[in-house]
DNA sequence: CTGCTGACCCAAG
DNA sequence: CCTTGGGCCAGCA
């Protein structure tokens, strides 16, 4: 079989790195690619350590909603990112994931 | 080793 | 429809 002696962490820095431009994906698909299906917390705990100037699409990871799970700055960033994407918002703030979402 | 935390998710009411 | 409560699990003090 394929190596899990690989940490969580460095799972999910391959499965957010395979997510293609334009498209977004959410906490839990992300945690069950990653091999924890319940593990979708730690995903974002995992995002929130990142380094500043990680080259890795961070911003196209949203929760089910379809929203971002941010607040703040950070909030306005990953909206900014996914905007320059030609990633459109409905009125509240919510990202249509039949049509933007990866591997559904 | 124990306990607390959280950029989540789901089932019930 | 919205609100609660519980679970889950990797990181870190």
């Amino acid at each position: 079989m394929e190596q899990q002696d690989t940490s969580f962490r460095q799972r999910v820095f391959q499965v957010i790195a395979a997510i293609p431009y334009g498209k977004v994906t959410t906490y839990g698909e992300v945690a069950r690619l990653a091999g924890s299906p319940r593990a979708a917390r730690q995903v974002g705990g995992v995002l929130k350590k990142l380094p500043a100037g990680s080259t890795l699409p961070w911003h196209r990871v949203i929760n089910r909603h379809g929203q971002i799970s941010q607040q703040g700055e950070d909030f306005q960033r990953q909206r900014q990112a996914l905007l320059e994407e030609g990633i459109i918002f409905a009125a509240h703030s919510t990202v249509d994931l039949s049509v933007y979402g990866w591997r559904w």
